[in-house]
RNA sequence: GGGGGCGUAGCUCAGUUGGUUAGAGCGCCGGCCUGUCACGCCGGAGGUCGCGGGUUCGAGUCCCGUCGCUCCCGCCA
């Protein structure tokens, strides 16, 4: 703690910091009961408070009642106690505990609130269904490691502001209750009494509103944002979240991310993730689909792709051969020395299917040629080929997907994490982050049409008039272990620019005023050349902490089923209210 | 919206091919204990096997339905 609480009837220190220093002083400690130790003539309680535990003792021998007041306690009791710092004797240190050398002899204390017996352990890390935490989230969040959990957040968040700050970034609000933002998910809706019929969305960014503050000349814009898209959650993913959200003006791509390198650098410092000084490596989006079959390639592992398709052109393998002709591509994965069942092998093929591919074959490296079902269509010459490739050693699994170009990747860069995972390639404590960079702007949605990588407003790189799949966007994100901590990009102060893109992914002008006016009537008012970036705190913190869950950093979550325990929520609504709009319930 | 897994004591879990009175560890309650720190020892209480129906001589176990939780896909950076 960085200062003791100020003195009053209930303590003057905080248990968990008294040290040696503090022997012989009579001291008043307040907390929760975390555990009782009866010997029957001598009782140890340890007192728990947000700094920490610390050992009292109680003998029966002392004046007063405490002696009987400890009898009397149980686990999570609330409890203010007096007494003497003591050295422990030498055989009694706990080396385990902060305050393990010390210890406090209670000449009086007073039992403050009694409690029921907890529902869960509160005084061991054990698994316990989430939802009976949630429901009893004021005693979940007393656990040690949710409080570590919180401790940690609060250190990120403050170490995010100092740096910010440090640079000339300002932290300015925006609206909840505001229109649709353009993230591409459903938005939460707030009906707006006043004008019945109408509604309030909830953003799902602050993009719009970061940008219109570039344009009113702040220059640097930070906030920690709270956000809601209101699709269904994973385990690593809430309908309301919170963002870093950074905006800069006069900026090109190195400024953000050298400005950013400096903030998360300082913020990775809060853990022991032991990651390099910036900078940070950067991958184009081709090269990170290329060799990873992602556009977050986890580089804790090999397991690199690579094509082998001139390989194994004009083999007798139809498979492989027709996907050629129709302008695909054959590649593949080393997996090393592997000892496979023939049903291990077929269940490859479920992990490629579930990433959008179709099968995997498999060959074992053997005395230079293959054992595999397609060792036979393939001639000496070509197998060499490919084992030169594959840079293949005797035993080793070589696994082909053949595919249109980006199917075969992601098929591959899904059986990449997976074979990792299950072999046991990521080592203990190894951490790897890098930019991803030019990223393509627009994707094909299916029907001829288009669709924005990021999002409308991204500055695209190359011929507007041409072929849009050839463009290029001006974005970056930031990867840690194969996880997007946040992404951003330069954005379009142009409003010719902007029409254009907007006439790209096919929205209309009406349309596009409708959602996003005001932000091209700033356009038409001077705007600088800006860009920004936004980070996953939940998700930051996450992984910094070492936690499975992001549901383990925010001290209210809400379940995969979207209910939050805790309130109840979705709440009741007052029918009047309802009547009042014309609405029913259900 | 679709698919998989789970639901047994307060908590974490075991429960064989369908077969006697459903178990363990922790916790809880009582007793003993002056140096423990996951204290120890002795004793005890505690169960609608999620709920409803079915098959069977017999169901925690098999079948159907339902509710809840969870993971994945869809969706979403």
């Amino acid at each position: 703690m960085k200062q003791p609480p100020r003195a009053n009837a209930y303590r003057d220190a905080w248990a968990g910091d008294l040290r040696l220093d503090r022997d012989g002083e009579t001291v008043r400690v307040a907390g929760w009961v975390h555990r009782r130790r009866d010997h029957g003539g001598l009782i140890f309680i340890d007192l728990r408070d947000r700094s920490g535990l610390l050992q009292l003792v109680f003998h029966p021998d002392t004046s007063g009642n405490a002696f009987a007041l400890a009898e009397a306690l149980r686990p999570e009791h609330v409890l203010t106690a007096r007494g003497r710092v003591a050295r422990r004797e030498q055989g009694n240190v706990n080396p385990n505990l902060a305050t393990g050398e010390i210890e406090l002899l209670v000449t009086d204390a007073e039992r403050l609130a009694t409690a029921e017996t907890p529902p869960f352990p509160i005084d061991e890390d054990v698994e316990v269904d989430e939802m009976l935490r949630l429901r009893h989230r004021a005693l979940d969040l007393r656990r040690e490691q949710m409080q570590r959990a919180l401790q940690l957040r609060h250190e990120v968040v403050q170490t995010m502001r100092r740096e910010l700050d440090a640079r000339d970034f300002l932290e300015i609000e925006t609206p909840i209750l505001t229109r649709s933002t353009p993230e591409g998910a459903r938005d939460f809706l707030v009906p707006n009494r006043r004008e019945p019929g109408t509604w309030y969305a909830l953003p799902q960014s602050p993009q719009l509103f970061k940008e219109l503050l570039m344009v009113s000349g702040f220059e640097r814009y930070y906030q920690i944002a709270r956000c809601f898209r209101d699709e269904d959650m994973r385990a690593d993913r809430q309908a309301e979240f919170t963002q870093l959200d950074v905006e800069m003006s006069f900026v090109e791509e190195d400024d953000v991310i050298e400005a950013m390198e400096a903030v998360m650098s300082a913020v990775f410092a809060l853990s022991d993730l032991g990651l390099p000084d910036p900078p940070w490596p950067r991958m184009g989006y081709d090269e990170a689909l290329g060799r990873f079959g992602t556009d977050r390639p986890d580089l804790r592992f090999g397991l690199e792709i690579r094509d082998v398709s001139e390989q194994v052109r004009g083999a007798q393998f139809r498979v492989f051969q027709s996907v050629l002709d129709g302008g695909g591509v054959v590649r593949a994965i080393n997996a090393g020395r592997r000892e496979l069942s023939r049903s291990e092998l077929d269940g490859l093929n479920e992990i490629v299917q579930r990433h959008g591919g179709k099968a995997v074959a498999w060959a074992f490296a053997d005395g230079g040629g293959w054992r595999s079902p397609i060792a036979k269509f393939f001639d000496d010459d070509r197998i060499a080929a490919v084992n030169a490739a594959l840079e293949a050693g005797e035993g080793d699994l070589l696994l082909f997907a053949a595919d249109a170009e980006r199917v075969a990747a992601e098929a591959l860069g899904g059986l990449r994490v997976e074979l990792a995972e299950r072999f046991g390639l990521i080592p203990e404590g190894r951490h790897e982050i890098l930019w991803t960079v030019d990223f393509p702007a627009f994707e094909p949605t299916g029907d001829g049409g288009w669709t924005a990588v990021h999002h409308p407003f991204t500055a695209p790189l190359g011929d507007l008039d041409g072929d849009p799949g050839a463009l290029r966007s001006r974005a970056y994100d930031l990867i840690l272990d194969g996880s997007e901590l946040g992404g951003g990009s330069i954005r379009i102060n142009d409003l010719a620019v902007q029409q254009r893109v907007l006439e790209i992914i096919g929205m209309t002008e009406e349309e596009a005023h409708a959602r996003f006016g005001f932000l091209l009537d700033a356009l038409r008012h001077g705007a600088p050349p800006l860009g920004g970036i936004a980070f996953g705190l939940d998700r930051v913190v996450a992984i910094m902490g070492g936690f499975d869950s992001i549901r383990d950093v925010i001290a209210f979550p809400k379940t995969a089923s979207g209910i939050d325990p805790l309130t109840g929520a979705p709440a009741p609504v007052d029918p009047r209210q309802l009547r009042e709009l014309g609405l029913r319930t259900g």
